[in-house]
DNA sequence: TAGATTGTTAATCGATTAACAATC
DNA sequence: TAGATTGTTAATCGATTAACAATC
């Protein structure tokens, strides 16, 4: 009966990095790749390589290293890129319009953007891309007409808690939220923050105290 | 002779958050805070937020707690907003158009855009806002003129390092980096990253593994 | 003064690194 | 077989939490 222990946040922040790299070795063709080497581009250590990967299953081979392809195949599968997944964009300002035109955003990447939605009345009407931008009070019927995965929150931070109400009442699964605010929401609804304005102000941290930058340890 | 400790990595990740709630107190028109209403509201233990602040001076009181107006000003101070910087972007695509737009890049927010760069024939000459879309080309130029603080680098992955070497070279002091790759920057210049496909993925991966998923922990 | 709450030290917890036996 | 490199345990390091004396 003993569980396993959750793997950890900062693991779980790894994981696209790996995958990142591994993507670039495997279009150079190469075919293995041993914990050294991925230490080397990558600028972790070896030995917390092969501790990550391991949480996961043991896709190395002793004396050999990793196969590539496959070790790029089993992150896809971890992380869920190999799925599709559909979703709405919130919020039709700036932040929402470039991700929805964001290369890594779209249906040749697994995602497949369903709705967009704005409360402003010159917005609401308006056809981006092919999808026309309906009235956010309409949200509510949208999702219960379609399964949507992942809603992007792009409103501005007093309106965010009141749109991701009505998201999680539409049995969405995942919010990619970029106003700057920390959301309350149910443990079974997964929240994944880009807060700009706190990105923005580690850098000016840093650029004031010199001392304390890491180097590129972020 | 003995030196400080650097601050860590996870403290400084935490002042823009604690400055964004001091901003909400202040607007309510509270006078003063403990570290326990503090840790109400932002989720962190009293604990940790009483450590946190005392690396940067004894900024409360015994039985009384912090100011809200003086704590909020001094972390201003410590964070560097207090200060202006000059800014240019780079790429003028989905995304280095939305930051340029962003309310919180602007100049009332101490942010002084300067410059707008683009390698694309029909976005150069164009003009944003009232500024002129240059050519990346004469970023070089620019830079030997003007004295810039902080580059946004927005233009796709595998262009990122060549402009970052040339802004390094023009004495840039700051990089705000919104392209998908590790970037070599000299231990001078602080690097930002937004890495949103890093942020996507690890929102796909807790949605698909719930039980490691922390809550709002991140 | 009595109560409240900080600043700070000590204890705990968790994540990273080192080491090495297992094994391809 | 000999060499290489993983998987995994143990040691270290660092960050968080608990506790409490200092003091407003």
């Amino acid at each position: 009966m003993s569980e396993k222990p959750r793997v950890s946040l900062a693991v779980v922040k790894r994981l696209p990095k790996y995958y990142r790299y591994l993507g670039l070795i495997a279009d150079k063709g190469i075919i293995r790749v041993s914990s050294q080497e991925l230490s080397k581009i990558t600028g972790l250590t070896a030995s917390q390589i092969r501790q990550d990967l391991n949480h996961f299953g043991g896709f190395g081979q002793q004396g050999y290293g990793y196969n590539v392809e496959e070790l790029k195949s089993e992150i896809e599968k971890i992380i869920g890129i190999d799925k599709s997944y559909k979703a709405i964009i919130v919020g039709m300002g700036n932040i929402g319009q470039a991700i929805y035109k964001y290369r890594g955003f779209n249906e040749a990447s697994g995602f497949k953007i369903v709705g967009l939605f704005d409360k402003d009345k010159n917005t609401i009407g308006r056809t981006m891309s092919g999808i026309k931008v309906n009235d956010i009070k309409n949200i509510n019927k949208f999702l219960q007409k379609e399964d949507v995965d992942i809603a992007v929150v792009a409103v501005p931070a007093d309106s965010a808690q009141e749109v991701c109400d009505i998201l999680v009442e539409g049995n969405v699964k995942g919010i990619w939220n970029f106003a700057p605010i920390d959301l309350k929401l149910p443990k079974d609804v997964v929240l994944e923050n880009v807060h700009l304005d706190e990105s923005l102000f580690t850098l000016t941290y840093y650029m004031n105290n010199l001392k304390d930058y890491p180097g590129t340890k972020n």
